[in-house]
DNA sequence: ACCCTGATGTCAGCGACTGCCATCAGTACG
DNA sequence: CGTACTGATGGCAGTCGCTGACATCAGGGT
């Protein structure tokens, strides 16, 4: 017989997003999605930072997936190996986690806290692919730009891609958000 | 006779980013800030929404210096338009205030929790500008790609401007690195 | 003289988060 | 077979951020 329940951590992440998507992020105390999880409020801080943290997770791996795309890419202009690594990126997001993502999203939207984490996450993952870039020999400046353009594609486009009728998948949302960039900073200059 | 000391929020402010460079943000209490301003923990709170918030203050001008730029605009291409905001929020960033922007800015790059307040006032200033942009006659996604490569021009540009050994006014280095962007993103797509 | 306003103080209390120590099933090792 | 060790958990006390409710009291208006 085991002592404890296996997949805590995953019980934790199923309790708080439904108890928030119930009663609101700043309704739920930590107490009680650890409770809902058969735990107490201190196991919830030995697998999660913080209380926003817990919506958080898996975000290594996406980081992970966008690097392995600047890493592979063929090409050496910076922006067809971001755009290489948004494709791979895509891999995260199927169509099956469509609604999945949509409802995580309406949580997070409610609540600045974890806007503000989302943005931290969003940052650190420009600032990993700057990283990436200037390994790969491209100018420190251009790198930096680089990056946080093909995260803001990124933005526009998940959000696109959660909206509601949004039908297309990911990978061509964001293939024609980037189109729209490039045809946007290239039209005529007064 | 006063019955209080005017300027209470400035001394707050003042009392803080003193503080916070001295011991570090986790390392100051918000009762030590107040006891240094000569108030108590209660009175910090009638000013400040919480304790990141008395380091972003004036915030609100800057948005609105963004926002001026984008009305005032000659022209009616977005990115054009975009950089008028920039041109027009160089204002808020005098040569002068270098120094004191490079202070704050390390107490905020030595605390992972005013990183995120910060994304989120710099996300709040891209949606104002998406915003001003659509009131424009811009297309929906077309400005909000054109507001965040504007604040991420802003973000390259801030970071350059505050770097050891810069001595280029603001304006001149957010119009490098906005020419610099039209070039990455106009380079040779194979 | 009177009341009203507004910035402040005081106090009690909740919830997030942490440090420290205890517990105890399973595992490894002598 | 017993003993020591490991690792996920619980319990508890304590700090700090933050809030609501109520009191205070100088100055301004009536």
């Amino acid at each position: 017989m085991v002592r404890w329940k296996p997949g805590a951590r995953e019980r934790l992440q199923a309790a708080a997003l439904e108890r928030f998507g119930a009663q609101g992020f700043d309704g739920t105390t930590v107490a009680e999605i650890a409770a809902t999880a058969g735990l107490t409020e201190r196991t919830f801080f030995r697998h999660f930072a913080d209380k926003r943290e817990v919506l958080f997770s898996g975000q290594d791996e996406f980081e992970r997936l966008f690097l392995a795309g600047i890493e592979e890419a063929g090409d050496s202009d910076p922006m067809a190996i971001v755009a290489a690594a948004l494709e791979g990126a895509t891999a995260f997001f199927p169509d099956e986690r469509r609604s999945w993502s949509r409802a995580r999203q309406r949580v997070i939207d409610a609540d600045p806290g974890l806007q503000e984490r989302e943005l931290l996450k969003l940052s650190g993952l420009a600032t990993a692919m700057t990283d990436g870039l200037r390994r790969r020999g491209v100018d420190p400046t251009a790198a930096a730009l680089a990056a946080e353009s093909g995260v803001a594609v990124f933005r526009v486009g998940f959000a696109t891609w959660i909206a509601e009728g949004e039908e297309r998948p990911l990978a061509e949302v964001l293939r024609a958000v980037l189109t729209q960039l490039r045809s946007l900073v290239t039209a005529p200059q007064v």
